[in-house]
DNA sequence: GCAATTTGAGCAAACGTTTGCGTAAGCAAC
DNA sequence: GTTGCTTACGCAAACGTTTGCTCAAATTGC
């Protein structure tokens, strides 16, 4: 076999005696060609095999059709479903996606965003990692005009583009639900304190405690920083209490797991002797035999959808000429408590 | 804000008065540049915040440092898992990783496939679609000299590149502790005829109750489409037979899953009535009340990341002159049984 | 039958980088 | 002072495609 080029432009030119401009302008069926060489040129395209060369397009007009997405983890349902939100928004405008998984750290989440930086990638979505506390890192992009779009966990700021969600509603028919249920001493498990998500939810918790004209207790409040050593932790702390909570609202529910496997190791009951309501939805839930009174869904899917609708606007506005001064895209979206009864 | 066209070499070039050659080749650290010059350019490009271009390189070098990623799906730990040890693997040597997701289906396997095609990636690792009966897309890649190494789920051919579980050692181990603990009738629940992984399951079945002596009652052997409705069906047959089994082998966890769910429902007793061995090794074991006596890991990281590795050497082999006749680089891993006792 | 317009197509530049080849300057050996 | 070698750098082509401009031929309008 000899080396295997690929057919170029040029080769359909050269087969037909015509110009490699007229090929180009033919392929994209441009009206200033005539039909006869538009047909010519096709044909001879499907015979030799003719494909694009999309690095050479890439190359020529500034741009890669590829937006990268950085993510905690894709094993975690909550992203591998977002990511599905991404590619099926993506699709459709013949975008490619390239991932990166920050893994919760920071160091990789920086290493990641130079990585797609110097591929120059017409846009980026996040999520930020864990340890993310500082955003110094996505501030250079702009000098590149690379767009960015965080989505569910957003930074604490007010000058990007997110999208993220509202937990009020799904909060809010939870612990309405338990007191309808004639829970009175409702606990929190949290998460770690420099999550935006773990201050909101504490003071949704609050909020939604007070709309039911529940009195708070702060001993029913504690907080883990998600390793499971600090889950069992926190629930152990929490059934310690001489009035310990009857129902307790968790995190998410890979804490809200440990807090199970807690609460049957002391040998209380679950949904008996302790409820559980928390966030996530997780498809595990059809599977156990205990589950909790129900998750909030947060609809990773939507978020990242609306994410990547938002990065296109980005991506499109950036070529024509701005508006005095960009506004911020910024979308929120509402959850839903989702019972398993 | 004026046009934020991105430094390039030219500009150090203007910056310095020197040519473009000089400027890449001091960048490079060739050895052919002065130190001084070199120094200065170093510096030069620094200032002006330069980095290459990386789609021009692509370009130019025909080569886009990129390689595509097809599995069924993401959200299985299995692949997610896998598509860490292909990214662990390519990241030192500086490749980006695309994905695809075939979501079982034929049809989106090929557009994949082709998306990826004029993409014009360097190779290919696929992980086959359940649906996947023919294999002519894969061998169209071959005129581009765009390689492909086949994992896990790997076409019954044998002039392929593929790295495979092997499930001997594993069921073998399975098979023997079942019948250590007393097991005589032990039932299998099979995948879908098409894949591979079927046959070769119900083969070392066979084989293996061979190996212990036990004799084969083909009531106890029952297949699904991996389907729920049809997994429970499945199981239902096992357990609605005169003489049902009291062990089985699951095709796996998540067949496993309706499998315990279904004998539930008929009141029996996992591990007392009936116990299941499964291939997998999901994490959700750890946080489940009723767990199967063990799983077999198939190791799914490691798979992903020697196929990564035969896919490297093809596309470094690919420069080279190629001996001969290629052969065919194929990798077998062992499975283990792993007891969640 | 001549000017004006339309139609169909080619020329050449441009995108950013790498690299083979050429060459000038400096130096040593004879 | 010629030759030969090394060091340090520049020239220009090449990768495949798109696109503004140019231009000849064909068609139209009068």
């Amino acid at each position: 076999m000899h080396k295997n080029k690929l057919p170029t432009i040029k080769e359909i030119a050269k087969k037909l005696n015509i110009s490699t401009s007229t090929v180009s302008r033919a392929l994209h069926d441009h009206k200033s060609i005539g039909a006869v060489t538009t047909m010519r040129v096709h044909q001879a395209a499907k015979e030799l095999g003719y494909e694009v060369n999309k690095s050479a397009l890439f190359f020529k007009q500034q741009k890669t059709y590829t937006i990268g997405v950085i993510i905690p983890n894709l094993a975690e349902p909550f992203f591998s479903s977002a990511l599905c939100g991404v590619e099926d928004f993506a699709e459709p405008f013949n975008y490619t996606v390239i991932i990166g998984q920050s893994l919760d750290t920071l160091d990789r989440e920086k290493r990641i965003l130079e990585n797609m930086k110097d591929h120059r990638v017409d846009g980026i979505l996040v999520s930020l990692s864990k340890d993310t506390n500082t955003y110094d890192h996505f501030e250079s992009l702009k000098k590149y005009n690379i767009p960015v779009v965080f989505f569910d966990r957003v930074p604490d700021k007010k000058d990007i583009h997110f999208v993220a969600g509202n937990l009020h509603s799904g909060m809010l028919q939870a612990i309405t639900k338990l007191v309808n249920m004639g829970h009175k001493k409702i606990g929190l498990i949290n998460g770690p304190a420099k999550l935006a998500a773990t201050l909101q939810r504490l003071e949704l918790y609050l909020k939604c405690l007070r709309s039911n004209d529940l009195e708070v207790n702060y001993d029913l409040i504690v907080s883990t920083t998600l390793s499971k050593t600090d889950n069992v932790t926190a629930m152990q702390k929490l059934m310690a209490l001489e009035q310990p909570p009857t129902a307790v609202i968790v995190f998410n529910d890979y804490v809200l797991l440990d807090c199970i496997a807690t609460v049957k190791a002391a040998n209380l009951v679950v949904n008996k002797d302790i409820s559980f309501i928390s966030f996530a939805n997780l498809p595990i839930w059809e599977y156990m035999d205990t589950m909790p009174l129900g998750s909030i869904e947060q609809f990773a899917y939507q978020q990242a959808s609306k994410a990547t609708e938002f990065l296109f606007q980005l991506i499109e506005g950036g070529n024509q000429p701005q508006p005095a001064e960009v506004k911020f895209l910024q979308c929120i979206i509402d959850s839903e408590m989702v019972s398993y009864s």
